[in-house]
DNA sequence: GTATCTGCAAAACATTTGCAATTCT
DNA sequence: AGAATTGCAAATGTTTTGCAGATAC
């Protein structure tokens, strides 16, 4: 899912996934494809909240449901507490900087000779996440 | 850290990383050797409240904090709102079977060479959990 | 006009905090 | 007694649920 998209296109993608476009869930879905920071459910609240004044978190929290029921955003979770959201496509890792809290994607591939313990096991789903200081703050010390 | 372990033996283990031995720690640090199936705190809770009657939550939040600062005990955060613990050591994986609810650890080493996107960052821990189907429950079907 | 979608208000949970009672030495 | 620990009750914060009103086709 690619950044620069117009409505209209993102219309056509929540279509071709089963998801009507509304107008509320077309500027969740664009918030999220715009902004991959993986917010929570209170940062989208709020982002959006000047620009549709009636928005409620109910319709934000249905909306983000709908969105992981059809395949098309992600739920991460780093720490307890705080759900971010990710529109998601391929696998990748995240990276929490201790310092600046920024969360930075990342590629990763796992070989299965890496992992023992679990063999024999159908693995669906591989979840990554580090912590430790960006490259940006380390610079700054 | 043994499942096999006298009361005596946790209570030592406990005063040498700076915890002192209350009965209810002593208690909640052996339910986490004994139970490696990631405990949540209601769980911890539920299973010690017939043993010790007047045990409070607020008292197995206390005493994980503790741990946790401490270094004796990892939390691990797979789901959103619902924070396991952990008696920690080394750095491992989880996986949590879908069908069966189970979490399994598993041991994991990931190369540099296998990771892009965050080089040059500093990091200190590595998190992974994994989701599938576990064996028992492959085999069960 | 009937289905669906939205959003308010209340409920359900998990976690934290303030403080008083208890325990340990 | 003095310090640390425990636990109740209330506060906080997040997510879910029930339902009524609004919107769309």
């Amino acid at each position: 899912m690619k950044s620069k998209m117009s409505i209209d296109t993102l219309g056509e993608y929540l279509k071709d996934n089963g998801v009507k476009p509304s107008y509320q869930r077309l500027k969740i879905f664009e918030y999220l494809v715009q902004n991959k920071n993986h917010p929570t459910v209170d940062t989208i609240h709020r982002s959006l909240l000047p620009h549709i004044p009636t928005l409620s978190k109910t319709t934000v929290y249905n909306t983000l449901s709908l969105f992981i029921e059809k395949g098309i955003t992600q739920l991460i979770t780093i720490e307890e507490n705080e759900g971010r959201y990710d529109a998601a496509v391929a696998s990748h890792g995240h990276f929490k900087c201790l310092e600046c809290s920024n969360v930075y994607d990342f590629e990763f591939e796992i070989k299965d000779s890496g992992v023992s313990g679990i063999e024999g096991f159908k693995v669906d789903e591989k979840h990554l996440y580090f912590k430790g200081v960006c490259k940006d703050c380390l610079s700054r010390k």
